[in-house]
DNA sequence: ATGTTTGTTCCGAT
DNA sequence: CATCGGAACAAACA
């Protein structure tokens, strides 16, 4: 569930939490696996302090240090993928369903912390938990293409990086080593509201096109992660203090098959691209359209987003 | 029982 | 050999 505006979303609110924590014990659930296997890693991260916490990609990275700060060459990296949740509870508090494994922090030098537990909870489990040295994160963060949200990001990179792949250009958005960052419900969302279909093909995008679809992505992105992000039906994505997102509040046609669109009162319509589910609206977003304004049927009442 | 799922990787086909 | 696209990964839920 979780993509860039969940997992900024959990990464601010652990910079705000656990810097300065000391990992006093880690306890993995039910034989949950980790890398390096388990032994070794609450051998090698048992005592160590929090010293920063970023996001890279959809990853989130916590950095950790010797308990008196000198660097161990150490990151912890967690990918929440589908159903991930990083949990952060009181000791003794209620069990967490699908909890895998659990950071059990200590107060260090910068938080008054009496105590808490950094739970790691997975249903289907294709998140992840692992070690990785400096060298190994940067290997790994190297796969990435440029996130989303950086400031450094041109239309005209942008569009470059999306023209990598000869195929449909929400499929394009969906591969983190062109862009990182966007998943499912934020590509469909960002296509409608930069009228593009979903299916137009990366090599039939103008430079306008990537000016409008940079625009709408960043644009939605940024307004999710003030909404601290999607919670959907299922409940799935919940925040550090198990609190849900309101960004599902404010889509414009993820999910809404069936339902009018907001902009011209055309039914949403849905169907299957790259296996995800794929909505938009046929009147606003034609195939290789010359950026044509539509005026909404005068029986339709205008919803004021624009 | 069947179909669905917000992410990522792998493998077969082209 | 590189690229693309579907299947697979595993589990819960409707």
């Amino acid at each position: 569930m979780p993509e860039l505006p969940e997992v900024t979303t959990i990464t601010n609110q652990l910079k705000r939490e656990i810097i300065g924590s000391t990992i006093g014990d880690v306890r993995s659930v039910g034989g949950y696996k980790t890398q390096p296997e388990f032994p070794e890693f609450k051998k090698r991260s048992l005592g160590l302090k929090v010293s920063s916490v970023r996001r890279i990609a959809k990853n989130i990275v916590i950095e950790v240090v010797s308990a008196k700060g000198v660097s161990t060459n150490m990151y912890i990296v967690i990918h929440l993928a589908m159903t991930g949740r990083l949990l952060l509870r009181s000791l003794g508090y209620k069990p967490d369903p699908w909890t895998r494994l659990v950071f059990k922090l200590e107060a260090g030098s910068g938080k008054p912390v009496t105590g808490v537990e950094l739970r790691f909870c997975d249903s289907r489990m294709f998140g992840f938990v692992r070690l990785a040295s400096q060298e190994e994160l940067e290997q790994y963060a190297n796969k990435y293409g440029p996130d989303a949200l950086d400031e450094k990001l041109t239309p005209k990179v942008f569009l470059e990086q999306l023209k990598k792949k000869r195929t449909e250009v929400k499929r394009a958005l969906l591969s983190q080593d062109l862009i990182a960052g966007a998943g499912n419900i934020y590509v469909n969302d960002s296509l409608w509201m930069a009228r593009i279909h979903p299916m137009t093909r990366t090599t039939d995008l103008k430079s306008n096109d990537a000016v409008n679809l940079l625009g709408a992505l960043q644009e939605i992105l940024q307004e999710s992660i003030e909404h601290r992000g999607s919670t959907l039906g299922d409940k799935m994505y919940i925040d550090v203090y198990g609190e849900e997102g309101t960004h599902q509040n404010h889509f414009r046609v993820f999910g809404k098959n069936g339902q009018p669109c907001i902009r011209c009162g055309t039914l949403i319509e849905t169907f299957d691209l790259g296996g995800r589910g794929t909505f938009f609206c046929s009147t606003c977003q034609v195939k290789n359209a010359v950026t044509v304004k539509q005026n909404p049927p005068s029986n339709v009442k205008q919803v004021g987003l624009f």
